[in-house]
DNA sequence: GCGTGGCACGTACGGTGTACGTCCGTCAAT
DNA sequence: ATTGACGGACGTACACCGTACGTGCCACGC
């Protein structure tokens, strides 16, 4: 029976899929090469090492973002949806958000999000400049929140959902803190995400009408 | 001669040393262990294992963080200030950010600039859910904006300050990269985070504007 | 004097990434 | 049909990693 031929799509199909169920710290060539059924040296013939395997990872992974921009809604919704859209690979794929993350790429994976928000930004009135600060911004609120997402869940450890032992924090040293425990102890991601993207999306509203005067 | 004793505070020290000249990739404790002019198995004398090291290496940068906070100063200045001094440790400490961000810890050193933090908002009239999510918000923003700034430098590699080559971008499937890209090219992270940064003050200002009526 | 406990250290084991050489199946040219 | 080249799968080997475990030293309380 002639199995599936080695291939770097599934050498990468592989690591995605071993990095899902066991964690980005269990991924390792022998590892990889075992769950393929293969040789460990035969995976070089189609990857040149590691590092360039891990941005294939992130690359495949970013590239499974689906955009769906309807250029007729109202340039707030397309916003929303772009960054909602990005924000799903968190979901998509848990363990691998910190390799997509803290890897910079240059591909046209990572690029065609780039362009789309390019686009919609530059459509509403911004200018180029503007554009890519608005955009460097969002990106960066984007990754911090999804890094918050995943770092709460490291290896889905037992529920632990409380950063901190609300005992253990002295009432006269942290009192807002202390008080606050139970806020800071629950996080609704979702709702956070949200949160954040609507002020941010009401500051540069009020920075592009501010600018029309 | 009697040699400093090892010590728990000599070993992080050693270990900050390390990657902040070999980067985080290099750091073993083969290797730490090797500056100290010490035996490998003498730092588990001190520390229990590499993770919790690391753990300390996080904690002593985040203490690190000079806040100067002066309670009579406008709110905004208050943020701006707060912001600031936590994106600071990614100038005083640059290899060691992605250590730091990629490693939640739960410890006083975490807490202080959130105690800080709290205490800033509640006392502008925020309630504490309220203050909490944007607390969260801005986080975010650093987070996200401190991987960025260290990620252009992963290895201080060759200037390639241009993250893609122009030539290569083709112009009909991404118009709007390829015009901007000198704007997307160039980044003056400085200006890039007080870009951001305003905008985010803005927003909750204008939130709490409106919370006023 | 004599335990005793802390600390530095060596050795050893199982793991990692990957350089290198070998083998074999397929296909082109003779 | 024979030969030659070549690409891909694979085994071996090396340097390095984290760390469990045992050994020896030395300063201390009794």
């Amino acid at each position: 029976m002639p199995v599936e031929p080695l291939s770097r799509p599934r050498i990468v199909a592989a690591a995605i899929d071993l990095i899902e169920r066991e964690g980005a710290d269990a991924i390792s060539m022998r590892r990889i090469a075992a769950d393929l059924g293969v040789g460990v040296m035969s995976l070089y013939n189609h990857v040149p090492n590691k590092a360039t395997l891990l941005d294939a990872v992130a690359e495949t992974v970013l590239s499974g973002i689906e955009f769906t921009d309807d250029p007729d809604a109202d340039w707030t919704d397309r916003v929303r949806m772009q960054a909602r859209a990005f924000r799903q690979i968190a979901h998509h794929y848990p363990r691998c958000t910190m390799v997509v993350v803290s890897r910079q790429l240059q591909s046209p994976a990572g690029m065609l999000p780039v362009e789309r928000a390019l686009a919609t930004l530059r459509s509403v009135g911004f200018d180029g400049e503007e554009a890519v600060r608005i955009l460097r911004m969002f990106i960066a609120y984007i990754v911090g929140s999804l890094l918050r997402e995943v770092g709460v869940t490291p290896t889905f450890a037992p529920v632990h959902h409380s950063q901190v032992d609300i005992e253990k924090v002295d009432p006269v040293l942290f009192p807002e803190t202390r008080s606050l425990a139970v806020e800071l102890g629950a996080c609704d991601h979702e709702a956070e995400f949200e949160f954040g993207m609507e002020l941010l999306i009401q500051a540069i509203a009020g920075r592009l009408a501010g600018r029309g005067r």
